[in-house]
This record gives structure tokens, sequence and C-alpha cells, in this order.
DNA sequence: CTAGTATTCAAACGTTCGTTTGAAAGTCGG
DNA sequence: CCGACTTTCAAACGAACGTTTGAATACTAG
């Protein structure tokens, strides 16, 4: 057996998919060059283009790359939610909770990068580009179905256009604070070291996410019905 | 007197910014460019840099237009909450309406270029450039310090803590809700015509926030506490 | 070893960017 | 009408952008 360190066989790919997600989500997509990319992956500048074709074609890569198995990790928690609910309606703060996990899990991957992906997500959410805007569409459309349809029956008396606004609120809040870890800071006066704590942020999210989902209706709402 | 139409003393500045707060908004910061935006705004290329000096500060200029007021009316607003609760800590849900209402009120000024704004607005919260960043919090401090004082008072018996994050939370709702509007849409299914009616989406975010802020404290943090 | 494929590399491509320039045109009090 | 100041304009600046090229190198099957 050889002793040589295995070249991997995608080691190109992969420094600059780790690269890419760690300078796009400090500097945006437009404000990362291609040469200040290829410099941090340590790969020649003609290597994006080699590998996948171009810059818009490396966005895709990095969110499918990261996206795919955390949308599979939503379905396959809901699935087992409702295995173990056994045909009832699985309760919603348990749905959410198994909406969050996924991403929140990401935060506390520093090391392989997942950290930076996620907040580069969460910026995403509201990016201006609309290939990009369409591509996230197309990658959470099946997971946004399974959750949506579990949530109407898990509160089957809410009437569904204020259902669907809930859960833009609740997207919405999660995507800010994904995207808002160690950035913005608009309020002042929480603990750095709560930050990263993906536990407690996911009790912090859940309580605050499922008492605005069952909130009671607005009076002029409840009337308009 | 003249019956010649009068030019107003800073058309060129007025056509720029609201050239830029539409293109910003479609484009991103760094997606627009000079020469596209002058020739919106039907002004020479080198105008921007006569009146502003500066992309950068024309950025900063077009956020003050728009946020210092909206501040102040924000600040306004609980000031009068505060003298009608005549001393008494006002009820949450009260604040929160305080503190939509300005933004909100935006959305329905599509003719003068509010809607550009506030769209724009809701996704500069995640914007990568720091001075942006930078911008944006020392324009909400004021205001922001104002309302924190006032939930601190409306919620006594709430760890400190868990309260900047529920407002944390509550922004996040906000600039998400605000962005997304006419842009993503991850979750199909809300009727489009509520989505520029403001009383509408005041009512249902107030409800959706007042629960969450009020919610009862995670088993895991009330331990902790 | 060799032929053939896959990858890396330095250099250059054409384009677009934000900004600057200096002259022309407009504005206005005296 | 004039002189001083403000504003507009076409043209150009250097720099940086994403991408392409063709040769050089690494790898691998036969």
């Amino acid at each position: 057996m050889s002793l040589r360190a295995v070249k991997p066989p995608h080691e190109t790919r992969t420094r600059i998919l780790d690269a890419a997600e760690e300078l796009f989500m400090q500097h945006g997509f437009e404000g990362t060059s291609m040469r200040l990319l290829t410099a941090r992956a340590s790969v020649n500048l003609a290597a994006v283009n080699y590998h996948f074709g171009s810059k818009d074609a490396l966005i895709e890569a990095l969110f499918r790359r990261r996206l795919d198995p955390m949308n599979a990790a939503r379905i396959a928690g809901l699935e087992k939610l409702e295995v173990e609910a056994a045909g009832l309606p699985c309760a919603p703060e348990a749905i959410i909770r198994a909406f969050l996990r996924p991403s929140l899990r990401m935060i506390e991957d520093a090391k392989g990068g997942g950290r930076n992906f996620i907040r580069l997500l969460g910026r995403t959410y509201t990016e201006p580009a609309k290939p990009i805007r369409v591509l996230i569409g197309q990658l959470y459309a099946p997971a946004m179905e399974r959750y949506k349809a579990a949530f109407e029956r898990a509160l089957p008396q809410m009437p569904r256009d204020e259902l669907v606004w809930r859960m833009h609120f609740m997207f919405g809040t999660l995507a800010y604070t994904l995207a808002a870890t160690d950035t913005v800071q608009l309020i002042a006066g929480c603990k750095p070291e709560d930050r990263h704590d993906a536990c407690l942020l996911e009790d912090r999210l859940t309580a605050f996410l499922a008492a605005g989902l069952s909130a009671p209706l607005a009076a002029r709402i409840r009337k308009a019905a």
C-alpha cells in the first residue's frame, strides 16, 4: 500500500466552495471577485470556470451542496414526527422544532464552514438577484409543502391565509436570526457566547415562534372571516 | 407673477435619490451601475459625484432621507403612548404597533417611492457591506434604546437576555416581511391584494409579534435563570 | 513506457466599473 | 448687461471585473 497522501478526488472543487462560502458571506456575491476567491482557495484563477463553468454556476453548486441535505433532513425530521404521532396531528411546537433544527445544527459547524453557509443563506432570502431567488425557491419547495400541510393539520381551525402569513413571519424570524449572528447588532445587550449555542437558540426561537403561530386572530381579521 | 414653471431647488438630487431607491431595490447596491442609475434619473453621469461626492455618499444620503423622519415618527409615537399611559407601563401590543406603523405606512406610498425604500431597507438589515451596516445601526440607535426601555417597563418580569433576543426576533420578522413583499415567495398561497394593505398587515404582524414577545419562557431557560 | 485524458497555469481578452476633467450652459444679484 | 457662482455635459481615465486561451503538467489505463 502507498504511504503517499492520496489527493481527494474533488479537492479543488471543495476548496473553491469553502472559500466561496466564506467570502460570499463576508462581502456578498457581487462584492467577491474571482481573483480574491481563487486566491483564498489557493487555486488558479481559471479553476472556477474549469470546474463549475461560471461564477453563477458556482453559486448554484454552493447552495445545492448544503441545501439538498438540509431540506432532506427537514423532511426526514417531519416524517419521524408523523410516524410517532401515529395518524394524529403533531404539536405545532414539535413541527417548528423539526424545521429549525437542521439549520441551527449548522451554526455549530464552524470548522466545516456550515456556519458560514447558514449566515450566507439567511441573507440570501432577500437577495435582489432573481436567478438566485428562484433557485432557493426551487430547492425549498418540497420541504415547504410538507411543512405547510403539517401545520394545516396541526391547526385546522386557522384560516389558510393567516397560516401562510404566519409561516412567512416564522421564516423571516429564522432568516434574520441566522443572517444577523455576529453581523448586525441593532439591539445591544446579548451575551456573545449565547449566539452560537444552538440548543439555547432553538429553545428561544421555538418558544417565540410557537406562541406567534398560535396567537389569537386579530379582531379585524376575525371579523372579516 | 411668473407663469413659467419654477424649477425646484434640488430637483436633480431628488431625481437621483428616487431612481437610486428603485434600482438599488431591484438590483442591489453593487448590482446597480452609475450609468444605469443616472440614465434612469435622466441626469448626466457626473451628476451623482457632483451632488453627493461618491456612490457610497449617495447611499448614505438615501438612507438618511427616509430613516431620520421614520425613526422620529417612531419616537413620537412612543412618547404619545407614554403620555397617554400617564406613568404606567404601556401594553406590549401598543408598543409593537407604534414601532411597526411608521414603516408599514411607507408601504402604501407606492407613488412617492416609499415602498421602494421600505423593501430596500428590509434587505439592507442583512447587507454584507460593513459601512452600510454601521450607518443603519447609528440611524436606528436612538429609537432602539427608547423602545428597549419601554419594553423593559412593560415586561418587568422578563429576563433582559430574553427580551433582547425577542426584540431581535421581532425585528427580523418585520425586516423579512418588508423585504419579501412582492419578491420572495417561498410559501405560496397568500392573496396578492393583501400584501399591500398596511392595516391588515399591521394587525397580522402585531398579533403574531405580541404573542411571541409575551410567550412563556422555554423550560431550559427558566431552569437556568 | 506510452498514449490520452484531466487538470493547472500564466497571460491576455474585451467589457464595465466609479470617478475625474475642463469646457459649456444656466442662474442671479447688482 | 455683467461678472461670479452653480450646475450640466461629453469625453476620457485607470482599475477591476468575469471569462477565455493555449501551452504545460499530472494522472491513469493499456
